[in-house]
DNA sequence: AAGTGGTCTAGACCACTTG
DNA sequence: AAGTGGTCTAGACCACTTT
């Protein structure tokens, strides 16, 4: 196994920030040297990592540490699409920004021990000019030390790519539920919806490296004109 | 790309009946001979069948083809969960059986010219003994000819286990559409449900290999104690 | 002991990108 | 032309299962 322990410390590169977003890797063979092994197990190790985004390769060119983009974010963690036609980027702008401790539900969910505290990041997204998802963020304060609602909103990338910038903090996975409710009050104001109208409830808890979670998020969704859309291919 | 051309054989293997689901491939070495590669490329073409769950690998006893058992099913194409404790296999009881043209929603979903027949097929689902899904599947008369409601309700297996056991055909990817609506009179009354109520509606084309559409299926979903579950990790 | 897949190596050659 | 990743080969050795 020790294209494992390759792949360990390439994380470990780039967690630390030794391998930044968006640069380039050594290539493959100063890589094998590196580590002291064949080539192929290092091809092996950043393949798996291709496979998770978390690199990406480009013949002739050399490998690349995976950025946190618009592109990244909405073909691996969007997946709200027009009924018809193709997708487009939200437009989002934020509704809310307070820091207080953490329910049981987030607390359980971002694996947090007793009371801690927690940023709080409400957001309102447009699409086609229309309000359509209301997102709730929660997010562990002492895994993003110091993060204030200035900084937040003057990012100049996604939610997760600012994480990454500014944190050092890579979400790779992330789990959802999704369930259908009524419009709660402030959610139906928001999205300009009756209060008796159906709308979608996702739960969803994002990962960064070993399955370490770092946020939580529940989005109400206006399914009136849009789908919430997956894939079924090679499930884990 | 070799590898590309022994996996199209392998695929083709299976699709002629020659590879029968369950059964053992030749080991790796013979598979090389047979196509006058070498063993690593039979590998990396056995490996995306993998991935795909088409093919499944123990080591020490061989590779074997994929049946679509309940096993299978449940961790790849059924992503109803409740909202706490383990996922739970449904007990699926047929509520009508019919043969008709297509409607022009059904006929682009499987990819139909004019209007050629489906056979329809409504099931509820009962998961703690209580009704929680209502299917609608579509497929076509041509795909599965001379299917009958007889054979169906006789099947010992998962509907994609009869598909693939009784036609060949096996179904290896799904894309899936998800949202919010309140209950149909028809589909509340099997679940028990006040029309008023929220239920997810989900839109499911499923396909065989090279993309191929096989079947159409709504659901209808009662989440007041049930959840959509979905992973993002790799996503295509 | 024999047979299977799983990992790792070392190297050749090809395809693509850049200067 | 030089440097990168992409494919393929041939073989050694290991881990696991079955007889």
């Amino acid at each position: 196994m020790l294209y494992r322990q390759v792949k360990r410390q390439l994380i470990n590169d780039i967690q630390s920030g030794l391998a930044a977003p968006g640069a380039a890797l050594p290539n493959e063979k100063d890589l094998a040297l590196r580590f002291n092994v064949s080539v192929g197990t290092v091809r092996r190790a950043v393949d798996e990592l291709v496979a998770e985004h978390v690199l990406l390769r480009q013949q002739g060119r050399g490998t690349f540490v995976g950025k946190l983009d618009r592109e990244r974010f909405m073909f691996q963690f969007f997946k709200i699409a027009p009924r018809t036609g193709p997708s487009e980027f939200p437009d989002v702008r934020l509704h809310k920004f307070s820091k207080s401790s953490a329910s049981r539900t987030e607390a359980q969910a971002l694996g947090l021990h007793g009371t801690q505290s927690v940023f709080r990041i409400e957001n309102v997204l447009y699409l086609k000019g229309r309000p359509v998802i209301h997102d709730q963020i929660a997010i562990a304060a002492a895994m993003f030390p110091g993060l204030t609602q200035a900084a937040f909103t003057a990012r100049t990338t996604t939610i997760y790519g600012h994480y990454q910038a500014a944190y050092g903090i890579t979400i790779v996975e992330a789990d959802e539920r999704v369930r259908a409710e009524l419009a709660k009050p402030e959610s139906a104001q928001l999205l300009n919806l009756d209060p008796a109208n159906p709308v979608l409830c996702i739960e969803r808890v994002a990962y960064t490296f070993d399955r370490k979670p770092a946020e939580f998020r529940t989005s109400i969704v206006d399914t009136r004109d849009f789908d919430y859309v997956s894939r079924m291919r090679e499930a884990a």
